[in-house]
DNA sequence: GTGGTCTAGACCACC
DNA sequence: GTGGTCTAGACCACT
């Protein structure tokens, strides 16, 4: 079945988030090959253009390697996803804290804000 | 100083933003009269165009009224605003919250992300 | 007339070496637009896609700039291109030193190539 | 060790590359026998197809010569090394030299430049 | 009118 | 078979 898509931002961007976060997350083991544009193309529901283009993104980023004739790999470098799975969790934990911060809440009120939704 | 956008976003929805948070901040408080159309343009830097259809949509949402021949004012139902205020809060935390428990973390190790940055 | 390019080098990218060499030899000035993604097309007599995206990797390098519903403008951070412009001639005569220096010349040898080829 | 290759341009294009400079060098010498096509893939890890065929483009450039039943041989017709290594040389001076000319620097400049990276 | 995105489909180079 | 490139043409969002 198709991927499910938010209309209000580019296609190609969400695809490099879910394929992204997958890497991060580890669904995609190092080094491991992933299936061919065309192939995640039909998965996802698009244009295989549109998936090479996201897959292209993701490789200048370095999570993905290219051998020409053969197929796309993820990078065997467990430093990198590691580095970059530490860059995301901090950043987004970051983010979350400076818009309480700007809303003006104490660090002790924001953790009670993380409790009461956990 | 024109106020800072990121090029890949519609600009007045960055308006939106900037100025929904300022309301929900309580920057601009309850009934309180803001700038004109053409002041805020210069002010942010972009087109009067542009200040006006935000104006209009943050309009349309009912947190700001437009007196004709007088001005616009945020609007002087606290309510509302708290209510907004309250949704924000909450969605910027199981945002992130979403965003662990998808990288597997337990509750305790998300207190433990936030507590290491705050 | 249509520009000329090398069929066994990617268009594109014979587009990002031209534009790019352009700004860095001073033809284009610091924040000055630049012609339209249609008319460059026209001009280069490629598909205005193909223009697109060797637009659109030069300004992830950060010589262009964006202006949605107006137009690209060259960067007007002179710095940046100062810098690209001594690393293209920098790295322009490292690239020929080396090769003479794999074929063992030494340096006043090097120094007599280049004065027979002037 | 395997070699190393850039993924943006066909291996074996970098290999004729390869073997050819090492041939203009003098790594190989006239006439001498050179390793089978299943060795040198071994050695630069890659496919012995893309090896076979890399081989076969020097070939028909006169690089090399088969000897059936025997194995490949760097040619023993010096001149022809000789001019190759020359118009290496040449070609290579040339390059650097306009790529200068064309950022309006003047043929003193240019010595400078080689001098300042030696 | 400007840039941005997406689709469809073709063709090529590589392994 | 794989990825890479290019074209053509449509549609949308923004200023």
């Amino acid at each position: 079945m198709a991927w499910q898509f938010d209309s209000s931002i580019p296609i190609f961007k969400q695809i490099i988030d879910n394929i992204t976060f997958r890497i991060i997350k580890g669904s995609y083991k190092c080094g491991e090959k992933i299936d061919s544009v065309r192939d995640l193309a039909i998965e996802a529901g698009v244009n295989p253009n549109t998936m090479q283009r996201a897959l292209s993104e993701i490789e200048s980023i370095g999570l993905i390697e290219t051998k020409r004739g053969d197929g796309r790999y993820i990078t065997d470098d467990a430093e990198k996803i590691s580095t970059l799975r530490y860059k995301y969790i901090e950043d987004s934990a970051i983010d979350f804290i400076n818009r309480m911060k700007d809303l003006e809440f104490t660090t002790s009120e924001i953790m009670e804000i993380i409790k009461n939704n956990l």
